[in-house]
RNA sequence: GCCGCGGUGGCGGAACUGGUAUACGCGCGGGACUCAAAAUCCCGUGCCUGCAAGGGCUUGAGGGUUCGAUUCCCUCCCGCGGCACCA
């Protein structure tokens, strides 16, 4: 059997690098990259096709960069806390501690059996307390400098985890994770000021290498538009006085709206309030009360997603008081209506029937006017009596206005609402501030005492961490074990002594892993979170690959710490991930997302077991672009297989050899896979290697030199067989002290071309010839051609075009 | 609806800056080795036509620019991912 053992060959390499501590960088600037990888959420699952992809790929290029002199530093760590493994203590009883720690040792196992390079001395887990120490201290931090607060405020719960949700951590109106339907309820929680950033976090964006669908998802998440705040004021019956002897007196209110379409202004034909404005309770009149409060119950109880997805259904109420429009003085109705939305804008918007969907919907409904305010460019038609009109335009009906574009009405009337004191121009964002906060076990407990007198209190930066107490129970309650923990929450305030309560609710995971990063610079640091030096050597990353899934998640959260840390004087850049790439999904042999329930997830043990680890690395980057998604097809990996057999049957031939041709393939290769790897593009890269290795297998006699490229090109990609066969080939060290070659153009060379004949762009032959041969030369063997002669006889030659090397094109007429 | 990405053999996929479309791998067909099979090795393999040389057609559809278009432009169809009452 023609084959090697893999079975018996990875184990001996693997235990040799670790023995070498090979993938270990050195704490040097010269050439100091940094290759990150997301790091895995340790699942039961065990390490997933999907995580090889990525871990390979960044293996290649770190295995490639040493080779090249760089100084490396490609860490691991695990994202270690979170809602599953407490999930599992509630079912089970198996604590998370125990349970993490299982799915860890695994999924350490797996990674080195893939023959990964990483560095392990700098290994870390979000869930030990030498790491959450620095998560509690940075909330300190923010809280210390007003970036972390607590508020009262609409958030998301999640009755299937027993918890508040982030705004993100929200998809299509349910929980990202267990896929209840979120609710809206009023509590105090804690926050991150995200909103600060929201500017310079959209700025930021254009400036960093990242897949444009990434960054048009974060443009969009923070969503920023320009607009108008208008007020809309007017008077309202107000009773005063004691009971019995009340008199009536008008009160002024004055009800700002948030509007990007102030050219707009004066076709308003009445105001919406959301049903849960504050205003609402104020404004109503008497006679119009039973149905406001009829109206707003109903809208409470309808779920977000009922309220967002009724698109085309639009209800509401007249509460049965008027605002005075801001320029004209006119009496506008005021109405309620959940199409508005109390937690963006002002709550408030005003109707614009004749330009704005859906307030024509609701216009045609409850019978609103319908004033055409903007006049679609001339040679346009437009029937208003069908629809809104949301383009631009030429205002009409507008007063002084008419006649501008509505650019300029816009800029014109803004102006004109803020000379007259009636509003301002203003920014509004999509993005909310971050919700911290959550009501569960397995996280990082928040460093803040509640005492009667003082208040929230922080804790004291010596005290951390805030230890998770190990001994609690875990009941199906739903209820975190710390809220009944008494060695836990029992304290006395670090200000006045006097006995307190320690906060029960952890950090949202995204949190450990918003600085991550960060801390590989400097591990085992019990001092600071990382040594100043140490972040300014390897930071910002260089590299970042991972799934796409975190596109406003981690990768928004993680950029809004670094500009925080930035302003707070701790890291010198904003931007912490130079260029971002994704890897696609690897799909099972149907076709479909890998999934237990439907019985094709692929094990990378079972694929190692029978074929080996470099086979499965090989097989993975052949399968397609990194970035694509591809399903998993087990016939393809019998082929990298017998690649690598076929590599290491040929070094049986090697011997002393003059081959001038497979001299210019191995330079040609050289460059391609060098280039190749840069540009992550390891499947055509691959492909070289197979043409490599297929032109030296053919060969009677292989010659040593070539060979010898050849398998130092191959050990980035296959690093087990590389080692094998360098050492079998006679040498010492190993295969990764090899520099990488140097391509060297000459050398590359062809003696010979094929040069394509074309007559008018049709292929009609094609001719051996020196790719130096002048365009005359070539010219007169094309013509001298058989093929050639029959298309071009008796014809008037009208134009040559030659293209050095590659074709010539004879244009007849 | 809006934003982003894509559509190439039986399959996964190649193709520099507009320059020989289908590299590489799988699969399939034929052959060698073998008592036989597997493994391995060699040859062939886009479609139509032809004994062959060759010819015609072909990168989702249609049109355009060009000596030449998978690549650039216009119109349209389909698929995937994301966002979506954000005023």
């Amino acid at each position: 059997m023609p084959s090697y053992n893999h079975l018996e060959i990875e184990p001996k390499w693997q235990k040799e690098w670790e023995t070498n501590k090979a993938g270990e960088a050195v704490e040097s600037d010269a050439d100091a990259v940094y290759h990150l990888i997301m790091f895995p959420y340790p699942s039961g699952a065990g390490l997933h096709v999907g995580h090889v992809e990525s871990y390979t790929a960044m293996d290649i290029l770190s295995r490639k960069a040493r080779m090249q002199g760089k100084n490396v530093l490609f860490p691991i760590g695990y994202d270690a806390f979170g809602l599953p493994a407490e999930n599992y203590a509630v079912k089970t009883g198996v604590h998370p501690a125990d349970t993490t720690k299982k799915t860890m040792e695994t999924f350490r196992r797996q990674m080195k059996a893939v023959g990964l390079s990483f560095d392990w001395s700098r290994e870390i887990a979000t869930c030990d307390p030498a790491y959450y120490r620095w998560t509690q201290w940075l909330f300190l931090l923010f809280y210390k400098n007003d970036l972390a607060y607590r508020a009262k405020a609409p958030v998301n719960w999640c009755d299937g985890c027993n918890t508040v949700l982030a705004n993100e951590q929200v998809v299509d109106g349910a929980c990202e994770r267990c896929k209840t339907t979120v609710v809206q309820k009023d509590l105090e929680q804690w926050f991150f000021r995200i909103t600060k950033y929201a500017d310079r976090l959209l700025a930021g964006i254009d400036a960093v290498d990242w897949p444009e669908r990434i960054k048009s998802m974060q443009r969009h998440w923070i969503g920023r538009s320009d607009g108008v705040e208008v007020e809309f004021r007017g008077l309202r019956a107000e009773m005063t006085g004691e009971k019995g002897t009340e008199r009536v007196h008008e009160a002024e209110f004055s009800i700002p709206v948030f509007t990007t379409r102030v050219d707009t202004l004066f076709g308003v034909s009445y105001i919406v309030l959301a049903p849960e404005h504050p205003l609402v309770d104020v404004l109503t009149t008497e006679e119009n009360r039973d149905a406001v409060v009829a109206y707003r119950d109903q809208a409470r109880k309808k779920s977000e997603l009922e309220r967002t997805q009724l698109e085309k259904d639009k209800s509401g109420v007249f509460i049965g008081t008027y605002a005075k429009h801001p320029l004209t003085g006119e009496d506008i109705p005021i109405w309620i209506s959940d199409y508005v939305l109390v937690n963006y804008g002002t709550g408030a918007v005003m109707g614009v029937p004749a330009h704005d969907e859906r307030d024509f919907i609701f216009a045609q409904k409850y019978a609103q006017g319908v004033n055409e305010v903007v006049a679609p460019p001339a040679g346009m038609e437009h029937d208003f009596a069908a629809e809104a009109y949301t383009d631009d335009g030429i205002l009409v009906n507008s007063g002084e206005f008419d006649g501008m574009t509505s650019t300029e009405a816009k800029n014109a009337i803004a102006t004109a609402i803020e000379s007259a004191g009636k509003g301002k121009r203003v920014v509004n964002y999509h993005l909310r501030d971050w919700l911290v906060s959550r009501q569960r076990y397995w996280g990082a407990p928040i460093p803040i005492v509640w005492c009667e007198a003082c208040g929230a209190q922080p804790v004291e930066p010596k005290d951390l961490p805030v230890l998770l107490p190990r001994d609690v129970d875990f009941m199906p309650t739903g209820r975190s074990p710390l809220v009944d923990s008494v060695s836990f929450h029992d304290v006395s305030c670090p200000k006045c002594g006097a006995g307190a309560r320690r906060e029960s609710d952890t950090m949202d995971t995204f949190v450990d892993s918003s600085w991550y990063y960060l801390r590989y610079t400097d591990p085992h640091n019990d001092d600071v979170l990382a040594e100043p030096e140490r972040i300014r050597r390897w930071c910002p990353v260089d590299l970042y690959l991972g799934g796409a899934e975190h596109a406003v998640l981690h990768l928004l959260y993680s950029r809004f710490f670094a500009y925080a840390l930035h302003d707070l004087g701790y890291v010198d850049f904003e931007e912490p991930f130079l260029k971002l790439r994704n890897q696609g999904l690897i799909l099972g042999p149907d076709g479909e997302k890998m999934s237990k329930s439907l019985g094709n997830v692929v094990n990378p043990d079972e694929v190692i077991e029978q074929y080996g680890a470099d086979t499965i690395r090989l097989y993975e980057m052949f399968m397609g672009p990194l970035e694509d998604a591809k399903p998993w097809d087990t016939s393809g990996i019998v082929g990298i297989r017998r690649f690598l057999d076929k590599v290491w049957m040929t070094r049986e031939r090697v011997g002393d050899a003059k081959d001038a041709e497979l001299t210019c393939l191995v330079q040609k290769t050289i460059k391609k896979i060098s280039d190749d790897i840069e540009a992550l593009k390891f499947n055509t890269a691959i492909s070289q290697l197979m043409i490599c290795a297929n032109a030296l297998h053919e060969r009677e006699v292989v010659p040593r030199g070539a060979y010898e490229t050849f398998v130092t090109l191959l050990a980035p990609f296959a690093p087990h067989l590389a080692e094998e066969i360098w050492h079998d080939l006679g040498h010492a060290e190993s295969a990764f002290a090899q520099s990488w070659p140097e391509y060297d153009a000459e050398l590359a060379k062809d003696a010979l071309v094929a040069i394509a004949v074309q007559v008018n762009g049709r292929l009609r032959a094609t001719i051996e010839l020196s790719p130096d041969l002048p365009e005359k030369d070539v010219r007169d063997r094309a013509l001298a051609t058989e093929n050639v002669e029959k298309f071009t006889d008796g014809k008037e030659i009208a134009k040559v075009i030659f293209i050095q090397g590659r074709l010539i094109n004879i244009v007849v007429k």
